[in-house]
DNA sequence: CTCTAGAACTAACAAGTGTTAGTTTCAAGG
DNA sequence: CCTTGAAACTAACACTTGTTAGTTCTAGAG
């Protein structure tokens, strides 16, 4: 059953801990000791701790960049956009909220590469965004406030999610959408 | 002019690195650089690094707590205690955007009785907001959505706006203010 | 039973951490 | 001119960091 390799199993205790206490503060022997083994006996599995982060982070950015391409391409309304688009949100942080944790707190420990490709990756989405919110200003659906505003309040409630949903909430995920598309949305129709 | 003790300013700077890197990612020695003095330098004038953290920490939290009373007794209505929330939140960020980050992203990392401390001024705050919301919807002035919804949107966006103002908003603080209001409330009423 | 390879181990490294002790520098006040 | 005290310095501490080298263990294949 459980037939998920070491290195996945590395990965998944990790970003629990990264998001805890943060990439930085969690120490390659700390890691080890949840998996009850020596610090050392990682190497067996991964490269680094870098590669690690590297995993964790763009793997889930690659998903939001590809599921926005879709997204893109697609020719529904901007409202109908906007409500896939939290739609995608909810639906990856739900299945993996601690890789969303890491990926907005530790993005900035990324080597240099790593970190270029996914400031792009980001600045890219968010370009899309605007340009939803536009297009959607331009026909009409949406009433013509900052567009920058509301790119920015939409982006900031489902990019902190992960650290909401299952504390107070006890709306299951088909009934949250709904009413956080309501809340997010009619608000600015 | 310039009078601000050396302790002041070091602090001033910390927040900006904290800020840019995280907490555990700057060193002393980091920190003593941008300063063009050596790290034991900094113990003329500071306890420890994490007498710097607590100072930049509880020092705004213990405002937002400050501020959260008078609002909570003063009598206006839900809809009027929301717009001051969201005047609250910007005034400080515009004032001390490093420190909201610290606050934000490396609250964990304050030793046990401070930590303690803030998480129990965070809950109340939250725990407020979220009965001015309740009062809202009790006498109709908000639509009946649900309460945690409402308030992990607004307080998800407020509390990263320190991320986003001055990156493509060119609106000045009071415009900002109205377009915010707009978005979060009206969409709620 | 033997061989192999994956996965654990021990030991150690060079570099970096926060912090302390003790010393020097130097401008302001008497 | 002398004293004082603040604020810088150098040197060092004990500890932690990510990582490597080399070794042992062990389950499965032939």
């Amino acid at each position: 059953m459980e037939k998920v390799d070491r290195k996945s199993e590395i990965i998944h205790i990790a970003a629990k801990l990264f998001r805890e206490r943060g990439f930085k503060a969690v120490s390659m022997r700390d890691l080890a000791q949840k998996l009850d083994i020596k610090a050392a006996s990682l190497y067996n599995h991964i490269q680094s701790k870098q590669e690690i982060l590297m995993l964790l982070i763009l793997n889930i950015a690659e998903e939001f960049t590809s599921e926005m391409s879709i997204l893109k391409n697609g020719n529904e309304s901007a409202i109908d956009k906007l409500i896939k688009l939290i739609d995608i949100h909810i639906n990856i942080t739900l299945r993996d909220p601690d890789a969303i944790a890491c990926l907005n707190n530790d993005w900035m420990h990324l080597d240099k590469d790593h970190k270029l490709r996914y400031v792009k990756m980001r600045d890219d989405y968010e370009e899309n965004v605007r340009e939803i919110v536009k297009q959607g200003i331009d026909n009409g659906e949406i009433k013509e406030h900052n567009i920058e505003v509301i790119v920015f309040s939409m982006l900031s409630t489902l990019r902190t999610f992960y650290l909401w949903y299952g504390r107070k909430m006890k709306l299951n995920s088909t009934e949250f959408k709904e009413s956080l598309t309501h809340v997010l949305i009619k608000g600015i129709v």
